[in-house]
DNA sequence: ACAACGATACCCT
DNA sequence: GGGTATCGTTGTT
């Protein structure tokens, strides 16, 4: 996708990643597949945000200029994020989920099991199936040679939820998903629209 | 130098 | 629905 596509709001790229192709270089071939989740962080007013208290050493990428990749490392793994909106604003989606489709035997191996459905279905797991870390933090992914995101599927039927995993801003809807979609992570009462936890007084 | 904390995933019931 | 392994980053001595 060209570098306007992520210069824009970031609930708005959020929604039109589903259905695009995120495709990893591995020797002369791509592997990936179709992106079926994704998440918001904001710039502003977002606490749970890794831009919330501003640029760090380890978050430098996420303020870098739209479309770039930001890699951050959690529990011991990674998981991937797309820069958005204008350089210096500290925005990003993350890539929750993917339908794998190109370079299967590839991402099998890599995840040392063979159940498609756990190949990619998180943030961790499609890092670890094409093979990203820490040393692709900062990539551009726009005509990326290591890796990049193409045009796919057009207009799939979308939802919203709340975001996973996060202990702060559980009200604001900006995790979205394809309905139904077999590859989409955490439980089958997520795959549906619901109420966000409200924000817990203190 | 050290302790606490995750935008996780796996294993259990 | 809950406990926890595991490790880079950050904030605190």
């Amino acid at each position: 996708m060209p570098r306007g596509f992520y210069d824009r709001s970031t609930e708005i790229v959020a929604q039109e990643l589903l259905g695009k192709a995120l495709l990893r270089k591995n020797g002369n071939h791509w592997m990936g597949g179709w992106i079926v989740e994704t998440e918001a962080y904001l710039s502003s007013d977002d606490p749970s945000s890794h831009s919330h208290r501003g640029p760090t050493r380890s978050n430098a990428s996420m303020f870098d200029h739209a479309g770039t990749l930001y890699v951050y490392p959690i529990h011991a793994k990674y998981c991937l994020n797309a820069v958005t909106e204008q350089k210096g604003k500290g925005s990003a989606v993350l890539i929750r989920a993917i339908e794998p489709v190109w370079g299967i035997e590839r991402m099998i191996a890599r995840r040392g099991l063979t159940d498609r459905r756990r190949l990619t279905r998180g943030p961790a797991m499609l890092c670890q199936a094409l093979d990203v870390d820490r040393g692709l933090d900062g990539a551009d992914l726009v005509g990326g040679s290591e890796i990049t995101i193409t045009g796919g599927q057009s207009s799939p039927e979308m939802t919203s939820s709340c975001r996973i995993g996060i202990s702060r801003a559980q009200d604001l809807p900006l995790r979205f998903f394809i309905d139904g979609n077999w590859f989409v992570s955490g439980r089958s009462s997520d795959h549906r629209r619901r109420p966000c936890k409200p924000i817990r007084r203190s």
